[in-house]
DNA sequence: TTGTACGCGTTATCAC
DNA sequence: GTGATAACGCGTACAA
């Protein structure tokens, strides 16, 4: 028989590191595993022997065993069903955002050995392409970002028993672990702000409003100004795009001429919306006030640089990471929920 | 022994379905792999038992056999060593650029069922752990993005075997698929424009230098303006972020006061040399005219609206796909390039 | 400390 | 058309 199929014709095994080392293949496995027992003489002669080949564990066989792949993925979703030309592929690679939460989570999880793969799940058919990967077992859990509230993914993902983390306090409650910012807590900052620096006539640009953070922040401005006199404020609703950003301040400036301070819920529409103010001859923050959100590096790029809301996103995305390390360890461990505060960054536009 | 351990306590398997179809395990996997001969009564009875169990194919075990993944990665690679606070990540996550690569690429894979993973190398420790996690066989075949001259990546994919496609002509000679644009024939597009519509005294902003698309474009805007007698083109180098095109521009004015029209090697960079000439009291293109490259979606954000460069940036990388998916299916494939032609887009900034 | 032997869940090659 | 059964490459009790 070939048990012992002398040439490594294709890719080395187990086994030819074991026949040239001249041990048996637990004791190699044992070295590459960096199990203790082992004499150190022998760890010499393997190591050599795996150099020799070249060889490197097959996953498939590894995991096959183990039940570990040592890799998680990183999903960002978005439930809605949309056009071919969709803009969410050109949000995530148009918002610094997404840059911030990735070398945070990589920050954690690459010295601890697992690597991150990037999946992106922007309709039905992905999601379902995405499901099936996740469930045959290819990654160990999963940290979802940027679902909105009729994002079936956390869910589904709890059903499939997968371990999970959530980047947003999720819509209904569900047994699963989230990481997220005091997004009122912020808003009132920014409210705050405005108020203080003497601005009579508020409206706010608002995030897509079936995203919980986008209700949030709405809701926390417009209680904080509510608590200041302020009956009413008029909001926009954008989609955290910088062209939505501009559209928004346009029709607001239309509906209420005389507005002198903005609360924006993210820096890329803000940025959208110091063009539209600049490009309708208002001064900034002269005329108008703009206070923006996420302290992003799009803050610094505007002119005048943005007063913003910052929120920790690489600390916060570490945490996630840690948080589904954690769980894939203890399965059985309880779900988790970490909340970071806001706080308050004053440039110039505000 | 257990051969038949009653209760799928934890995930189903081949052989529970089996048990609950009244057939055997090949059977099962006949009907569940879409092999032709299986009774379609059978057909059907095993299907209930796949439903009923919520039986999902253990992917380590397959691949263990197939030696298949039915997945590859897209991998965005960097070679120098940085810094923590490197742009990198905010290059990948802030240029509409990828996100059109990435759309492209999953139009052609999603239909054929095979997922695509995003990965990360911005840095030796990024590269190194990357190159385990592919030679492992997490994926079948690999898309190279964005390496640089120094990038050891496609040396290191072809020693190691792995089916792999370039965005770029590799530097040098390789074994190796790729896809790329004719890069200095749209340089050449860009200075014939600026030459017709009458101007003078041309710059140009270049990508990183270490770049072959960089350099190609350079050098292809320099060869065709000395055809026209231009002798000196003076140029500042950029590196495809939207801040450097604004710093390139404000040195550019600074040495060459006098220049009246501008070629920018992307539309980011371009954005931000329209905003550092709109600063500077120039005007666009009266004053100095603009070429951005790529036709991204920033053309599109820059006031006045960007001429520019397109390159089919989707078609690009879907025949990328092709080629990988080619090149997987028949690994003794001869590597093959393909060159695609950018066209001029005409706007107001030229 | 080291080796033997079994099992992980599938696919594929056989007979039937 | 269907069912045994042998790999696939590895980790790990268990025995030595």
């Amino acid at each position: 028989m070939s048990k012992d199929r002398p040439a490594p014709g294709g890719t080395p095994t187990l086994e030819h590191v074991a026949k040239v080392a001249g041990v048996s293949r637990a004791t190699v496995s044992r070295v590459i595993n960096g199990i203790r027992n082992v004499d150190p003489q022998l760890q010499e002669i393997v190591r050599a022997a795996v150099e020799q080949t070249g060889y490197v564990p097959n996953q498939a066989a590894r995991s096959l065993v183990t039940r570990r792949t040592n890799s998680v993925a990183l999903v960002v979703s978005e439930a809605e069903h949309r056009t071919f030309d969709d803009p969410f592929l050109g949000r995530i690679f148009t918002d610094p955002f997404f840059g911030r939460l990735v070398s945070g989570i990589m920050g954690v999880l690459r010295p601890r050995g697992v690597t991150m793969v990037l999946m992106l799940a922007e309709n039905d058919a992905a999601r379902t392409q995405l499901l099936g990967y996740l469930k045959q077992g290819h990654v160990d859990g999963v940290i979802l970002i940027s679902s909105n509230v009729d994002d079936p993914l956390p869910r589904l993902l709890t059903d499939a028993g997968l371990p999970a983390v959530l980047s947003q306090r999720p819509v209904t409650p569900l047994p699963i672990s989230y990481v997220d910012a005091a997004q009122s807590a912020g808003a009132k900052l920014a409210a705050e702000h405005l108020i203080a620096r003497g601005c009579r006539r508020v409206a706010t640009i608002s995030g897509p409003l079936d995203m919980p953070a986008s209700q949030d922040r709405l809701s926390g401005f417009r209680d904080a100004l509510a608590r200041h006199g302020h009956a009413y404020v008029p909001s926009v609703e954008g989609n955290f795009t910088q062209e939505t950003g501009e559209r928004a301040m346009l029709q607001l400036l239309e509906e209420y001429p005389d507005v002198d301070g903005v609360f924006v819920a993210n820096d890329l529409m803000a940025l959208g919306a110091v063009l539209a103010l600049h490009d309708a001859g208002r001064r900034v923050p002269d005329d108008v006030a703009v206070v923006g959100f996420d302290d992003s590096n799009a803050a610094l790029m505007s002119r005048p640089p943005l007063t913003t809301i910052r929120q920790p996103l690489e600390d916060m995305a570490a945490e996630m990471a840690h948080l589904l390390l954690g769980r894939i360890d203890d399965p059985d461990s309880k779900p988790t929920s970490v909340i970071f505060e806001p706080t308050l960054v004053v440039r110039q536009s505000a």
